[in-house]
DNA sequence: GATCGACTCTAGAACGTTCTAGTTGCGTCG
DNA sequence: CGACGCAACTAGAACGTTCTAGAGTCGATC
């Protein structure tokens, strides 16, 4: 193979054929005006050849790209599941999805700038990190979708999780299963770690268990549970709601070296219901996000946006439903 | 803001700034032929103007397009650390990347042909599962690059780890506990799965223990690890070096339900060093394949043969490393 | 004082498509 | 039998770049 030899264009095909190069085009794009007899002649000249469209001139010429840049996180959980589902709403609309990662030595702003020079039509950012003034600039320039998180921006689309109910689910649960003594191990700076703590206040509130609220500072990683469950240790409820899956298996893992039983003694519940928590060993009970709908949704906002739709509603709020597995189950006896 | 503006070209900058259209390619490529002055006139201008180069226009014309196609799966443990691995090193030689998703539902033959509309100038394929004779016709077309498999058609670039030699490890590190009786968990028809059986029967052989090898079969999920587990139950063996880390899990969670210790009564080996093996409690000694040496290499061999360079070697296999953690201890006393 | 070379800049043709505005050929209708 | 409509096709101009070839300008050299 010799790598400098031209691929094959309409042009070639056309010549091959003995028809115009237009007529070519139509007849790949499938568009009205070509003979059943020549279409056919035409394309079995294209298969022969192996002919390939070449996407860049394609959108380059036509304008309006039928194309969707994506952001996503390359360390995250759920960002994969995401793709899929992201992936499945685009081909159903005949859209395309270009994909930019962010990587730990890649910022989000030269994924971005990378989709940015593709001339996508739209961006859709998985759990954007970027200051809410840079979103909006963006969003002033082309359509922008934020996912799991909130922009107060208002040309910023946003499609997430209802993250406050996600809490009201799982204190619900342990409520339900007897539970009163309820800690959150929160999510400290995160996104959403502020709508997750304020849900799980509410909940507490709505059961009347104001008094047994107790929030302990946790983080994203498993270190951070780790931590929260070497502060409890001095004094353990007998539930607790983490921030996340990563967190509440690092807490757990403490927690079951000082010899606390779980769920006997002590329930966790989760949140993401990522890959590992449904590992047979972890067995997580957690709160899952519905990943296809939101999927779904951002591309058809997306979408509506770019065909320049007046969109009523800025942000999609989607509730995520709860997953009981092992790690949660009734109160014990109270003590004393 | 309204969606049909036209983004701002070339063209809107030159008249801006009052030069021509060349001119000012010229100072966005940094080429030479430009005054100090004017330069920073027209990079002020485009500034102003928030100007963003149009790749589509640019690879179109420009012919070769600096862009390596790059097919990954969703689901796979390890190619999120390779994604990172390979924009490092894209970045570092002036490439760009673009990515093609495998999803559950999007098969390697339709990310593989985004890829070519895109007019990438390689391709590099993350454990391609697609026949030899496809991949081999595609090598036709175009630079490909097979990671983490063995491909015996030589239009094909190899990068991978010697499996072979991953499963030495195991089995040295164990024999070097004083473990005798150890068992392979294997992949089944998984890839790679033959290279690593071999490399622990070669293992075994070199350490006199044919006597006691014994291939269990296994396969890539949690479930394979898991059902294996209860096959050895029966007749357990003083340590396990399974085909990767989620088969892995699974067959220490069933062992340990079953009261068997790790490590005290029995090791258990795993292989990939998957972000979840690092997790406190899992904590799985395992076989890591050095991913950004892999990475790099594979950019490195892609760029090679776009610039048409006769390239020697065309299987590169990068040795694996192992670590150690907990789930491997001194063989257990002989009883009786 | 003409010629040269260097530097800076410009005009215009690519690249592979799509799209607009035709031009054919041919059957049909008044 | 001329006008019309329609289907099938084509020529050529876009799209936003890069690239080639060349045009000015200016100081230095012969």
């Amino acid at each position: 193979m010799t790598v400098g030899d031209r691929r094959t264009t309409l042009a070639d095909v056309a010549a091959e054929a003995g028809v115009s190069v237009a007529l070519v085009s139509i007849v790949m794009r499938d568009a009205p005006g070509a003979s059943a007899a020549t279409r056919e002649r035409v394309l079995e000249v294209a298969r022969r050849l192996d002919y390939q469209p070449d996407s860049r001139a394609r959108l380059l010429r036509s304008g309006q790209s039928r194309l969707l840049g994506v952001v996503f996180g390359v360390q995250h959980p759920f960002h994969d599941d995401l793709l899929t589902g992201l992936y499945d709403a685009a081909e159903r609309i005949g859209y395309e999805l270009t994909l930019s990662a962010v990587t730990p030595r890649r910022d989000e702003r030269t994924a971005i700038s990378g989709l940015l020079q593709d001339r996508c039509a739209a961006l859709v950012l998985l759990g954007p990190q970027i200051p809410t003034a840079e979103l909006a600039a963006l969003a002033d320039r082309l359509p922008v979708v934020a996912m799991m998180r909130t922009v107060r921006q208002r040309q910023v689309d946003v499609v997430r999780t209802d993250d406050a109910r996600g809490l009201h689910l799982a204190v619900d649960h342990l409520v339900e299963l007897g539970h009163r003594n309820i800690v959150h191990v929160d999510g400290g700076r995160w996104l959403s770690s502020a709508e997750r703590r304020q849900g799980y206040r509410d909940a507490m509130r709505r059961h009347g268990l104001e008094a047994y609220a107790r929030v302990v500072n946790g983080g994203f990683g498993e270190e951070d549970g780790a931590r929260a469950a070497r502060e409890l240790l001095d004094d353990p409820p007998t539930a607790v709601a983490v921030f996340n899956d990563l967190s509440a298996t690092g807490l757990l893992d403490v927690l079951r070296r000082h010899g606390l039983e779980v769920p006997g003694d002590l329930s966790v519940v989760g949140y993401d219901d990522s890959s590992f928590s449904r590992l047979a060993h972890i067995d997580l009970t957690t709160v899952a996000q519905d990943i296809p709908t939101m999927a779904t949704l951002a591309v058809a906002r997306a979408v509506e946006r770019i065909d320049g739709a007046q969109v009523a509603h800025r942000e999609v709020v989607i509730p995520p439903r709860l997953v009981v597995r092992g790690t949660t189950g009734p109160a014990p006896a109270p003590a004393t």
